[in-house]
DNA sequence: CGTCTTCGCCGGATGATATACTGAAAAATT
DNA sequence: AATTTTTCAGTATATCATCCGGCGAAGACG
């Protein structure tokens, strides 16, 4: 019986993917202490998180604003036409462009909400002509600056139980 | 002479960070082969990026869908007035709500822009009436539910040089 | 031009860690 | 209660993180 669907997770293993979350470099030997087992059966408990998908991967979280990204926008995308093929072309078009961080087709109002971080404004206007607005199929962009970023987090809230 | 604003990096640095962007696990001995140095160096250069706050933290990278969260939703928010205090209330508000991922204070139309994961529509309509909408000085609310996410990274594009 | 300083690198040594293996305890099932 | 299954802890070994000392290149300075 493999444990497809009905896999169940129990208090320590949400303990495990808590504190991963919030220190993914963490050793086995202190994370084991901090969820009181030891050290054998909680590296099994992550490798079975990872073979199961709960844990897709490990990064390093680095500074945008080091990194020459200190600007963020939000753009709303509007296609001239709602067919698979132009839906097709943009997602292709849109993939290799590292400036965008997430591409959402939303319902309510436009096609698509993309969220982008560039240098600075001279780098959001080439961005914005040069390489969004000549994807066919772009029929309209609205843009909403971040003036502030009140909250950030990546962190998904794992149930306590 | 401490290094502060002239910081540099070189591209062992930029390697090492688009390595551990990928890979935040990778052991220092793997990571200073693939940059072409002995582990020596190479965590000398890791705990420098880290003490100068181009890496700021490791985090495991888990699946919203396997723990709950498989709606995400773009919430714009108006407020009634905005004045500082205002401003204040609402930012301490939504610090605790762990729906909440993302909130934007944005340019150009509305005050803040929202990204929320939750677990259903259930859960969001429970979430917009019972927390988001009870916040005092919040006037208005549209939402943009996300029906597909074409394109999603946290990974911010290092250098190359 | 030669020397001195500085910086980043390498290699070895040492303690800590990851991980496989074995067996015991606990829990579930009958 | 007996049996089966699951999960755990302890031990052993290979690997790793990290400290220490020394080397060599690049630049400063006489």
């Amino acid at each position: 019986m493999t444990r497809q669907t009905a896999d169940q997770l129990d208090r320590i293993d949400l303990n495990i993917l808590r504190i991963l979350q919030e220190d993914g470099r963490l050793s086995n030997v202190e994370l084991s202490r901090r969820v009181n087992l030891s050290p054998t059966p909680c590296l099994e408990r992550v490798r079975r998180l990872e073979r199961d998908g709960y844990i897709q991967g490990y990064a390093a979280r680095l500074d945008p604003e080091r990194l020459g990204r200190s600007l963020m926008a939000f753009i709303e995308v509007r296609l001239d036409r709602t067919s698979p093929d132009v839906f097709k072309i943009f997602a292709d078009a849109i993939a290799p462009m590292d400036e965008i961080q997430e591409c959402h087709m939303v319902a309510g109002g436009f096609d698509y909400l993309i969220k982008v971080r560039v240098a600075d404004m001279a780098a959001y206007r080439a961005f914005l002509g040069d390489k969004l607005s000549s994807i066919p199929g772009v029929a309209q962009t609205h843009t909403y600056m971040v003036m502030e970023e009140v909250k950030s987090t990546a962190a998904i809230p794992v149930p306590v139980r």
